[in-house]
DNA sequence: CCTTGAACCTGGGCGC
DNA sequence: TGCGCCCAGGTTCAAG
C-alpha cells in the first residue's frame, strides 16, 4: 500500500514519539506477519533505547542503541498509530469482542517516554507487511536493501543514472519504473502519476528513452524532472490515504485529492487542452491509468 | 539473463 | 440479505 511518501509520512508522524523512547517491551500478538518474525525479535527490542527513526524505499528503519536496527516493511494495508498507556480493563467483566481493526493490531510496542508511557501499533490487516532485525553495521548489504535503486528525493536521481539503468531495455516504462532496482520507493500510484506529468505512455519500451550512444533523450529529462516533483508534492501532502489508511497521527494525507490519472477511469484527462479521456490498462497484473491521447 | 504470473491475505464494492 | 466475483498502495518465488 504505501509507497515511498506514505511511509516516509509515517515516519515523520512517529519520530518525535520514537526518538529517545525505551521500548519497555515488543508484545508480538502473533509469531508472524507475511514472515515470521525473526528468533529473538521481541527479546532484542526490550529494554533499547530508540536513537533514530529512518527510511530506505519503502522501509521504515528503527535505529536502536546497541547497534540493532528493525526493518520494517507496510505491505499493502500496513500503518502504524500512537496511543496513550493500555485502556484499563475492568476484572471479571463480560468479553467485548475486539472490533474489526483490533484484530489486526499484530504488534504493541511499548514505549517509555519523558512524556510517560505510550503504545506504537502496527496494524495490518493483509499481513503482506514484514519485520526483521539486522545490525547498523553493513545494513545497507541486508537482502530486502541490497539491491534496490536510487532514492527518488534530494539531488541523486538524475536522467544519466536513469539512462544508465534503461539501457537496451525493451521493458514497458511503466514495469521498469516499478522495478526496486530502478528507483526505490515508486509505486503503482505514484509511476502512473510520473508518466502523465511526463506525457510518457507506460507501455513505451524502457530503453527508447536513451540514445544508442547511452545519452538521455529530452523525454528522460522531463520524465526525472516528472518523478522528483511528484514524490516530493506526495510528501508535501502527508502521502495519500486510500481506504483504510491512515497516519501514525490518525490524521489523513491529502494528495490522493490531487491524482490525475490513478483511479480516474473514464474522467477527462487533466492535461490543458488535451480533451482525452483517463482509461485503465493490466500490465504485468497491475492496473496502470493512462491518457491515450497526450501519452506517448 | 529476462519477463510474466501466481501466491501470500483480508475486506470492500458491485451485480445478481 | 446473501453470495460470488473482482479489485486493492507490494514483494517473492517459480516457471517460461
Amino acid at each position: 500500500m504505501p509507497e515511498l511518501p506514505e511511509v516516509e509520512t509515517v515516519r515523520r508522524g512517529l519520530a518525535p514519539v520514537m526518538e529517545g523512547a525505551v521500548i519497555a517491551r515488543a508484545e508480538l500478538r502473533r509469531p508472524d506477519l507475511r514472515f515470521p518474525f525473526p528468533a529473538g525479535f521481541a527479546e532484542a527490542l526490550a529494554g533499547r533505547r530508540v536513537i533514530s527513526l529512518g527510511r530506505r524505499a519503502k522501509y521504515l528503519l528503527i535505529d536502536l542503541d546497541g547497534g540493532d536496527v528493525v526493518i520494517a516493511h507496510l505491505g499493502m494495508s500496513g500503518s502504524f498509530r500512537v496511543a496513550g498507556p493500555r485502556d484499563e480493563t475492568v476484572p471479571g467483566e463480560f468479553h467485548v469482542p475486539r472490533g474489526k481493526d483490533e484484530r489486526h493490531d499484530h504488534v504493541v510496542l511499548h514505549l517509555e517516554t519523558p512524556g510517560g508511557p505510550q503504545r506504537v501499533i502496527y496494524n495490518d490487516p493483509r499481513r503482506f507487511g514484514f519485520m526483521d532485525l539486522a545490525r547498523r553495521e553493513g545494513l545497507s548489504e541486508h537482502p530486502y536493501l541490497r539491491e534496490l535503486g536510487i532514492e527518488p528525493t534530494g539531488n541523486a536521481l538524475d536522467a544519466a543514472y536513469l539512462a544508465a539503468r534503461l539501457r537496451g531495455r525493451s521493458q514497458p516504462l511503466k514495469a521498469a519504473l516499478l522495478d526496486q532496482k530502478t528507483i526505490a520507493g515508486l509505486g503503482n500510484i505514484y509511476v502512473c502519476e510520473a508518466l502523465w506529468r511526463a506525457h510518457l505512455s507506460p507501455e513505451r519500451a524502457a530503453g527508447t528513452l536513451v540514445t544508442a550512444a547511452g545519452k538521455p533523450r529530452r523525454e528522460l529529462l522531463t520524465l526525472t524532472d516528472a518523478i522528483r516533483a511528484v514524490i516530493a508534492d506526495a510528501i508535501e501532502a502527508g502521502g495519500s490515504t486510500l481506504r483504510d489508511h491512515i497516519r501514525a497521527d490518525g490524521s489523513l494525507g491529502y494528495f490522493q485529492h490531487s491524482f490525475s490519472v490513478y483511479d480516474r477511469e473514464g474522467e477527462a484527462c487533466r492535461t490543458p487542452g488535451c480533451g482525452g479521456t483517463v482509461n485503465r490498462i493490466v500490465q504485468s497484473g497491475r492496473s496502470t491509468f493512462r491518457c491515450v491521447a497526450c501519452q506517448k
